[in-house]
DNA sequence: TCGATTGATACCATAATGGTATCGGCGCGA
DNA sequence: TCGCGCCGATACCATTATGGTATCAATCGA
């Protein structure tokens, strides 16, 4: 008993005429009454009562119908569902992001990601990167977004957007007036410090970057997160070298300028298990790199 | 999409494994092999991710594989109801029967197809004859169990038992103490008579049989049910005529005496739709039959 | 590095399915 | 009442689908 033949049935008894039935299958009607009798004959039960010109459904043969238009309705429903699935039209994505997307490119990717698949359920998780590699490891988040370096090999990842250094000086500094600087005029003044627990990486790319200038710098503050460097600088409490982010935010008493040096920009990527293949999970890597692509890093707003 | 697929499809991902699951099938891998294809072909979608040597079931297979087995399920509990109703084991069956037959054939009838068919409701509703034709007709009643003549051409029948006409007088009666009477011999005696109304069939083959005897019964009591009428008899207030069926009940004061005139007995029939092609309704007439052929009337009791 | 295991491929035989032509039987209308 | 038309069944043929055997390519473990 198989579907076919169970559709061949239901749409006998629904135009209870065999050759309508064959016409609505697009069949012709011998094979139908052929498929029919064998069907009676694996059952070994009469499903129609065969009057000399007309048929009657039996009781049997209702049930049947009943039964077969459930199946057959439950068959279509899977076979639809599996193909959405399948072609990443719906499910699931759990996204781990670090702190500083949300100012960047992770709306942007979500809001793309959302339009082109609407009825996949998008679940976002910040968390910092050594647990976005684990997460990713252990399948918990299918997606991260973060800063290299990354350390498992297990992972895969693709770069989105690289994000420069700007210097962050206070709108009364004498600086402010120009639109570029070099790391070097900033050797004396007092540093806003990205701190080492908060924000290792930053933290080591600012240090790495004035050591190279020629300097220790002189830290007056440290902050974790980039609003906080933005206002302590804002402030007045003394100058910084930050990821471009810090222009999505309008912080009065703040100018940004760009670094003559050019330092190498900090990039931010999309992670995911090497053995992962679903298409969610290329859909979005495709539309995150679209996204990126489209992205521009405001250099030097007013 | 068919079911063979989908049960080849859930095996793969049940057993895990292309060859195990080609056992479980009774077929061979290659097929088994392109069969999956086939089917991740139609559908568009990857269901097994083919890794070098084992292969992991996508987010989509897994799905899939959950609907196919409920796929699945469904329609083997549905063959199987199918053919139970269809072979007659189960399903429901209404009868209809007049009051006297619960006293003859009525609960043999009812015990024997409980045995052979302990899955088959039965529904049992006593109504008269004209009643039974009604709803025969209607569909309302299945089969019934009744006494001719009937007067619908659209219904089928067969005769089940033929009960004897029974003498019934009093035990202090004169004709008490013989086993055998003549329908003449009452001709001086009370009647107690079976009502027109109550039972006409009856009313009317005694009024036949006493008129053919050459007399007309002089009349001192009516009554409506067998048992009245006997009762009546046992309580001294004349003799009767009455189907064989009076046996059925001890009632001090009576005795019943076999009628040498050998009137025509009273059948009881089962009758049914004729286009009623029902399998249930073959096999109650079946062992309705068989139930019949062992009853036999008790001529004369104690 | 070799052998065993696993899924994929090539090729063939058979079974299943569908199409065309036609039949037998009944009902409707002239 | 006699066709004529409609309906489902049957006979026969072409095509497709399915399954089997032999074999391959690749990988994993000893």
């Amino acid at each position: 008993m198989d579907l076919r033949t169970l559709r061949y049935f239901s749409a006998v008894v629904r135009e209870g005429h065999f050759g309508r039935a064959a016409v609505s299958l697009g069949i012709a009607q011998p094979p139908l009454t052929r498929q029919i009798q064998k069907l009676e004959r694996e059952l070994g039960v009469v499903l129609l009562h065969r009057g000399q010109k007309k048929f009657e459904v039996t009781e049997a043969g209702l049930l049947l119908y009943e039964r077969a238009r459930r199946l057959l309705d439950g068959a279509e429903q899977a076979e639809a569902d599996v193909r959405r699935l399948g072609t990443g039209e719906t499910g699931r994505l759990v996204i781990g992001f670090v702190r500083s997307t949300p100012f960047t490119i992770l709306p942007g990717i979500v809001v793309r990601f959302r339009a082109a698949f609407p009825d996949v359920e998008l679940e976002l998780r910040e968390m910092r990167n050594p647990d976005q590699v684990k997460c990713l490891e252990n399948g918990i988040i299918d997606v991260g977004l973060l800063r290299p370096p990354i350390s498992s090999r297990a992972l895969q990842m693709v770069t989105l957007i690289r994000e420069p250094f700007l210097a962050l000086v206070p709108a009364d500094h004498a600086l402010a007036a120009r639109r570029t600087t070099t790391i070097r005029q900033l050797a004396a003044e007092p540093f806003v410090m990205y701190s080492r627990a908060g924000s290792p990486l930053i933290h080591a790319r600012v240090m790495e970057m004035c050591r190279r200038a020629g300097f220790e710098p002189r830290i007056a503050q440290y902050a974790d997160q980039i609003h906080t460097v933005a206002s302590f600088v804002g402030a007045g409490l003394g100058v910084a070298l930050s990821p471009s982010t810090v222009t999505s935010f309008s912080m009065p008493g703040l100018r940004c300028l760009a670094v003559a040096d050019k330092p190498a920009p900090l990039p931010v990527v999309a992670v995911w298990r090497t053995g992962n293949s679903s298409v969610l999970l290329r859909n979005f890597t495709r539309i995150a790199r679209e996204a990126a692509s489209s992205w521009q890093p405001q250099e030097l707003p007013g």
